[in-house]
DNA sequence: CTGAAAGCGCTAACAC
DNA sequence: GTGTTAGCGCTTTCAG
């Protein structure tokens, strides 16, 4: 069906070996015998199989596997973005898979990327064992992980927000405004940015000797209408909170609903930011971040180490930025 | 460095065909034959070389190329869910690139794809000339495009949202609400999605008997800047609109932020629906589809393609449907 | 400057 | 049940 470099040779009248010359524009060829050799790849239609070229030679394969759980998530989409960027300068491809936070579809995936000889591997892991991983990485194939660490067991590079100094400054602009009574909405404590967040909760309520009250603290809900039940709960305690700090973006858009239904003017700071937080009834003040840095980041300490580049593994701490826009400055009622 | 079938084969005093017939679950082996080749396996941490396999035989590489405009617009993150949905049901891996609406870039994506001899290609086309991939598919790489058709001299399944019928729904359930001055923001008229969601606009004023003022319809802008722009000099005419139809998501906020900076009460009724805009100060009146469905649905035609299926080249037109939230019933002033 | 031969890691087609 | 041989489409020697 497709013409091989053969096809090609044979229509040109010249060896297989000049046609790989022309094709990869090696030095060495009479003008002419290109030419030849070019009409012949446009007559027949020729490409050439860069299946067989990774083959030959033990070639990398120019093309990198990315594994996060969701890209209809905007902060996974935009981890991806960043790392395609950097691919294209590299002329690396990005070949992904989403986990949906299942580990043994994780591991699946990432099995099956090395089994197509991916050169590297960037993964958002699950909270999930990722020892398996050892022997690939002994194998060779580089690997960067993203937003959350694996085990201590594993020596790869990490690039991380900084979750527990993005926490702290939300919570301390709330104690800053004059609240006391401050909850914690977090995710799942398995997940490792939910336990990092409320540790941050935790130090600023210290910091300013505010004893934490347990029972302004979930840890669990972990979409919006489990966030807005929860704040829709602290709301209704006899002594309710003045201000709520919600770990993720999720658990932001929970809180202002129950906050909006409640018809209260509780004061709100969330984690991530998202689009239009500033066109809500009451804009949203948040803890922002760069999710396109990330994947950006990621990208290039991954292609640093398939270029071979042997440092200690590298731990990545990305900054967080306050962005106050209107919710996170109530004063308590 | 990484262990090949030889490998495992000496280290399990077996051939290479043993291992090839373990590796790939064939039957006709020993169960202890099997369980030396195993433990070979493990010992080595072999991993089978997708890549030498899909040489072998024109095997299938059981991977497709997705090219869309932008990862990180959740547009195109969705359709990209919805791509790897099916893919994952047929055992395949997608491999993407962002053509940032370039034709350049598109161009050299899609033929880097078939150089690494992806099984099909899932393409949302830029607006130019797609000729380049007619020997492509005829060479019989399967393609499918979504959200804008290719040329006629293309014959591939293409599926699409109802843009015209869509917008048409937008702009009478305003007509229903009494008003006939209403506004159109559509993207660049070079955009096929622009051109027909303008198309919807004037079917429905023509349906109703008013005439089509064309002070009223910008045509261009294609960020919330300009569509902000575009709307404040709208509602600064003598005799402004009392109504909006904003042609995609970005022009709606837009016009949205105009609307509320001038502190009117001018109905609005946006194409493509978005997070939160339930939430809104007004909450927005949307004409919504599916983008997961798109992608979906053209992976489903890619792979009866792949399967060799030979039907005439389909057009799937997706559904619409309005979402009523409050902007676009306000009455004419 | 150009070409012939070997072989990347695997599977398909046949032996035994 | 198991092994041997050939060869996928290319690049890499090494000769001419």
């Amino acid at each position: 069906m497709r013409p091989t470099m053969r096809d090609v040779a044979r229509h040109a009248g010249v060896s297989l070996k000049t046609v790989s010359r022309v094709v990869n524009g090696e030095v060495g060829v009479r003008p002419d015998t290109a030419e030849k050799v070019n009409e012949a790849i446009s007559a027949l239609g020729f490409r050439r199989n860069d299946i067989a070229r990774a083959l030959r030679g033990g070639k990398r394969t120019r093309s990198l596997g990315l594994v996060i759980k969701d890209v209809a998530n905007p902060f996974y989409s935009q981890i991806a973005r960043g790392v395609e960027e950097v691919a294209r300068l590299h002329d690396l491809f990005v070949i992904s898979g989403c986990s949906d936070e299942d580990p043994a579809r994780e591991r699946h995936l990432i099995r099956s990327l090395c089994e197509r000889r991916v050169d590297g591997l960037l993964v958002v892991p699950s909270a999930a064992d990722h020892r398996y991983l050892i022997p690939e990485l002994n194998m060779g194939t580089a690997a960067v992980f993203m937003d959350r660490p694996p085990e201590e067991a594993i020596r790869a590079d990490v690039v991380l927000i900084d979750n527990v100094g993005g926490a702290r400054s939300a919570v301390e602009h709330l104690i800053a405004h004059g609240h006391r009574r401050i909850a914690c909405l977090a995710d799942l404590p398995g997940i490792f940015t939910a336990r990092e967040r409320r540790r941050g909760y935790d130090e600023a309520l210290q910091a300013h000797g505010i004893p934490v009250d347990e029972s302004l603290v979930r840890l669990g809900p972990h979409d919006v209408a489990g966030a807005e039940a929860a704040t829709a709960e602290l709301l209704a305690l006899g002594d309710p909170p003045t201000a709520v700090f919600a770990g993720n973006n999720r658990l932001t858009i929970g809180a202002l609903r129950a906050i909006q239904a409640a018809g209260r003017t509780t004061a709100l700071v969330g984690f991530d930011d998202f689009e239009l937080a500033d066109m809500l009834a009451t804009p949203v003040t948040v803890v922002a971040h760069y999710p396109a840095e990330m994947g950006r980041r990621a990208a290039e300490l991954l292609c640093r180490r398939m270029d071979g580049e042997d440092l200690p593994p590298q731990r990545v701490l990305l900054p967080t930025r306050l962005i106050v826009r209107g919710s996170g400055e109530s004063p308590p009622i």
